[in-house]
DNA sequence: TTGAAAGCGGTACCAG
DNA sequence: CTGGTACCGCTTTCAA
């Protein structure tokens, strides 16, 4: 297997022109007479030619190729994001290498040293580094972040706040009325994910302040490592009532709770509903739970346009859309 | 940001000694003085010179890359299975292209020639190209297959066979005892995937069999598409008694028939019992549906050992186990 | 044990 | 419009 290829001076050689015309032929086509152009663009194609992406990265100093780093590729919330950026990518003749960090901040840093020297730039995604060591790392190569709000870089965010807002709105409004089974004194419970996230910190805030302004009782937990089993165990011993409303940080959690409260006798969403956040999940519940659904895909891609092009748009925010919701 | 990295020369500059020099105390360090080889390597860190990859390749002609091409990223088998594999490439100072074929054989085939030239070799997971196509690209790129069993290629494969034979055997035996609600008449039904793949061959193929040797009826209907919501539309037309058994081609498919057989008023398991395959999902069920749980993140790693090791044995099973059954 | 020099496969500048 | 040539950063003979 792998013959030799072939490489330009072949071509050149072939159809006794010099090398640089056939480099010329592909990369600026209008110094070059149309025929010339035509029939070294055949021949390379005759000869099954492809060029090497190494020596024109050696050349011009651009790799073709940016890194994606996200903290778990098996969290269903990345999954769609690294297939727009990667189409993006595709589209402009540009690899993507795929970097995890397994939520580690240490292992985070190790893959931006790793691969700042071979990429154009990176899309990092939910960061787990300081804002010290990611200004640090963005300083030094063209970054752009998901969900990370560091002023100075080009991010962008996908907050859930408003639509928890408006979850927490409706819920306030509801129990004022008595409506549909819930009881006066209804709280809501909101159960964090595992890391100190700008998601999290985004999320976490904007319940505690609908609540505070509704007058609805809060109260707030976490989750250690954010799994469906953790979340389930959570969900056995957590505070509910009739008449609850329980917040988790992302679906996967959200699942593990409805289930436990479940098993515990709870009827949901008629007596505590639950809301999610992310909607990427492959498979959905019965009763379908709730959430608030993000635009993964459109970070990925936005993302991945804002790196490529340089364009200048330094911060964006992608709406969310609260799904399945019973009160609205 | 950016500013120029330094490199061999700037090192062997600074030290007074030929860039040969330099570059041998990192790749062959035998050959040189220890003295020298020290004083090299701490003023490289010191510089903080990282070697540059392309002109490496370049020289070399080892791009220090593999190439992973899966079907479908959101799917959640692969997710684990590139992790892993990424865990082993990067030990070896390897990168990893991700590359994503949506199912299509025409993007496969895109992604391999745009690769091919720029990588070490492939890992390519549940292929969806033709024997011929696939053999034409395994000759000129060094590759391994998963789920794919192609003679002549190195390949890792998780067949679900074994355990469903065993499901089903179980299934049988219990029928015919008519112990725990099992109607005498139960059948199987089978779910197919939806697309003509190794494992869509292997687990059907088991799956009559098995019904064949034991006795048991079954029919056997697929998915055009494989998502949540297309099985729950399956599951509600699907023709299922109490005593039946149902399989799933994946948990995907698995959890749609079951929410739509619930919501048909079949209580599961101990009616219907529904089995799924894979064991990736994030989240589970209540009841939790057993499921034939593969070896996704050892195919990922066993992979890319072949692959990078170049080592021999060609056709490596890994066995898989059935979960969560309530019959055994 | 080390240096000099020739590539690897392209790109891009300078002439003509 | 095209050819000649230097160069990108590193590896690898070949000599010394």
């Amino acid at each position: 297997m792998s013959e030799k290829r072939p490489t330009i001076v072949d071509i050149a050689r072939l159809l006794g022109v010099s090398h640089s015309t056939v480099s010329r032929a592909f990369t600026h086509p209008q110094l070059l007479s149309p025929r010339t152009v035509e029939l070294v663009r055949t021949t390379a194609a005759d000869l099954g030619y492809i060029p090497n992406r190494s020596a024109q990265a050696l050349s011009t100093g651009r790799p073709g190729v940016i890194g994606l780093l996200v903290p778990d590729i098996t969290n269903p919330f990345f999954p769609p994001m690294i297939r727009a950026a990667q189409r993006v990518a595709e589209r402009r003749g540009i690899s993507v290498y795929i970097g995890e960090s397994d939520n580690d901040p240490e292992r985070e840093l190790a893959l931006i040293s790793r691969f700042e020297r071979q990429v154009e730039g990176f899309i990092i995604a939910s960061s787990r580094l300081s804002e010290t060591a990611l200004r640090g790392a963005t300083e030094r190569v063209r970054s752009v972040l998901v969900n990370r709000d560091l002023a100075g870089v080009p991010r962008v965010l996908l907050p859930a706040g408003e639509e928890l807002r408006r979850a927490i709105a409706d819920f306030a409004d509801h129990r004022a009325h008595g409506a549909a089974g819930l009881a006066a004194g209804g709280r809501v419970a909101y159960v964090g994910g595992p890391h100190r996230s700008w998601s999290q910190g985004e999320r976490r805030a904007a319940v505690e302040e609908a609540c505070r302004e509704h007058g609805v009782p809060v109260t707030v937990s976490s989750c250690e490592v954010g799994t469906y089993r953790e979340s389930h165990r959570i969900g056995e011993a957590l505070e509910v009532a009739a008449g609850d409303l329980v917040i988790a940080f992302d679906d996967v959690i959200a699942h593990g709770l409805f289930d436990a409260l479940t098993a515990r006798g709870l009827r949901i969403p008629e007596q505590v509903m639950v809301l999610g956040c992310d909607g990427a999940l492959p498979v959905e519940t019965s009763p379908r739970l709730p959430t608030v659904r993000l635009a993964a895909s459109g970070a990925g891609r936005r993302a991945a346009e804002m790196l490529l092009d340089a364009a200048d748009p330094e911060r964006v925010e992608l709406p969310a859309s609260l799904v399945r919701w019973p009160l609205s």
